[in-house]
DNA sequence: GCCATATGGATTGCATACAATATCCAGATT
DNA sequence: AATCTGGATATTGTATGCAATCCATATGGC
C-alpha cells in the first residue's frame, strides 16, 4: 500500500475526517466548487472524493443535484450496532485463542495512550481513533481480513454519531473501564464471558446515541 | 431515485456485469482509455464507474498503476461465505415471523421463473439474478435495510465466483430444489430449520466452489 | 554475465472548458 | 393570493488537453 496519495486520496481522507467530526450537520449539501476551492485543487478529484465516501455511507449523490451528507434514522443506527455485536462477537470468539502476549500487550499500550489522552484533555477524535484500534487490536488476531473490513465500515458508517454522543455525555470512563474488563477477560480466554461482556458494552453505546439522538429530535 | 442514469453509472452497471460474467480472468488490469472506447465516452466517467466498482469490491485501484479485477484467495471466499451464513440466517429469523401470504406467494413465483428459464435453456446471469432475488424476497420482510445490504454487498463481491461453479458443475438443479425446501419449511414458521437448512445451502456452494477454484489452480 | 541507471513511450491523475440538467424567480393565468 | 409557465442562473456531469508517474528497453559499470 504505503503509495503516495492522490489528490482525490487527500481530499478523502480530510473530509471524512471533517463529516465525522460533525462539521456538516444532517443531509446537508456539499458543493463541488466550494471543496475544490477548501483544497485548491479542481473539482474532478473533489468528486472522486465524493464518490468514495458515498460508498463508506457517509455521503448520498443525487444525479445532477449533488451530494449530500448521509443522516441516519434512529432505527437504522440500532440496526448498526445490532450487526457489529452480531460481527465482532463473531471475529472475538476466532481471534481469543489466537491471542499472543505480544496482541495482548499492544492491546494494553493502546489503553494507556487512552489515560494520557484523557488526562492531558485531549480532543474527541482522538478517542474515537483509539476506541477503534483497541476493538481492532483484539480482533486482528482472527485472521478474518474481510470480516475486519465490514466491521471497519460499520463504524466509520457509525463514526459521526459516536463521536456525537460524546459530546453530549460522560460515557468515556464507562467505556475505558469496560474495556479494561474486556482485556482481562481475553487474557483469560474467557470467549463466552468476554463476548458478553463486550456485546453489553456495543449496546450500551447504541442506547446511549439513540437517547441522545431522540432528545435532540425533540427539541427540533 | 429511478434517475435517468448519468453516463459513469452506465458504465459501471454495464462494466459489473462483464466482471461478474467472467470476462476479464484473474488481477487483469482495467485499461481507461479502452473502457472509454468500449463506451464511446471520455476517460472521466469510466474512472468513477471504476470508483464505484472499487467499492464494491470487484475492482482494485492502485494510484498511477490503475485498476485491476479483483481477485479472491479460496480463504477469502470461504471467509464472505461464512459471513453470509452469519448474516442470512441473522435475517431469516427476524423474517420468518413477519412473511405474509403475498411474500410467500412472490418467492414461489420467482421459483417459477426459474424453472420457466432453466427449461428454455437460458444463461447463467439470468439464473444468478434470480437466486440473489429468491434470497431476497425470503429476507425483505425482516425490515433490516442496513442488513440488506451489506448481504447484497458480499452477493456481488462473490458473485464472480458464484457463476464460475454455475459453469463447471451442476449445482443449479439441487439449489433449486433446496429453494422449495427453504420456502415450504418458512411458509411453515419453523424458523430452526429454515436456517439450518439455509446454512448447509450456502456452506454447500462455497465448498462447490472452492472445489472449482482450487482444481484450477492445481491446473495453473 | 548481472545489476544499476537513464531515457522514451505509455498511462494515469488532474485542470480547464463546455454541455446537460436542475433551481430560482419574475410574470402570467385562474 | 395561489399556482403555473418560461427563461436566466447556478451547479452538476463530461470532454479535452496537459502534467505527473510508471513501465520497458537500452546503455553503462562492475
Amino acid at each position: 500500500m504505503a503509495t503516495f496519495k492522490t489528490r482525490a486520496q487527500y481530499v478523502a481522507d480530510d473530509l471524512r475526517e471533517r463529516i465525522l467530526g460533525g462539521e456538516f450537520k444532517g443531509g446537508s449539501q456539499l458543493r463541488q466548487d466550494a471543496l475544490a476551492k477548501d483544497y485548491d485543487v479542481s473539482r474532478i478529484p473533489v468528486r472522486e472524493a465524493l464518490l468514495t465516501l458515498e460508498s463508506e455511507g457517509l455521503v448520498e449523490f443525487h444525479a445532477h443535484r449533488g451530494a449530500f451528507t448521509t443522516e441516519l434514522s434512529v432505527a437504522a443506527i440500532r440496526e448498526l450496532f445490532d450487526l457489529r455485536v452480531l460481527l465482532e462477537t463473531y471475529v472475538l470468539r476466532y481471534a481469543i485463542p489466537n491471542l499472543t502476549t505480544a496482541d495482548l500487550d499492544h492491546a494494553a499500550s493502546i489503553l494507556r495512550q487512552y489515560d494520557a489522552a484523557l488526562d492531558s484533555g485531549s480532543q474527541i477524535d482522538n478517542w474515537s481513533d483509539y476506541n477503534f484500534a483497541f476493538h481492532h487490536a483484539l480482533y486482528a488476531p482472527s485472521k478474518l481480513p474481510e470480516t475486519l473490513a465490514m466491521i471497519g465500515q460499520l463504524n466509520t458508517k457509525s463514526g459521526r454519531y459516536i463521536r456525537m454522543q460524546l459530546v453530549y455525555t460522560r460515557e468515556i470512563e464507562k467505556a475505558e473501564a469496560e474495556h479494561r474488563q474486556l482485556l482481562e477477560l481475553a487474557r483469560q480466554g474467557d470467549v463466552d464471558r468476554t463476548c458478553q461482556l463486550l456485546e453489553t458494552h456495543i449496546k450500551d453505546a447504541a442506547e446511549g446515541i439513540a437517547a441522545v439522538l431522540e432528545k435532540s429530535l425533540r427539541n427540533a
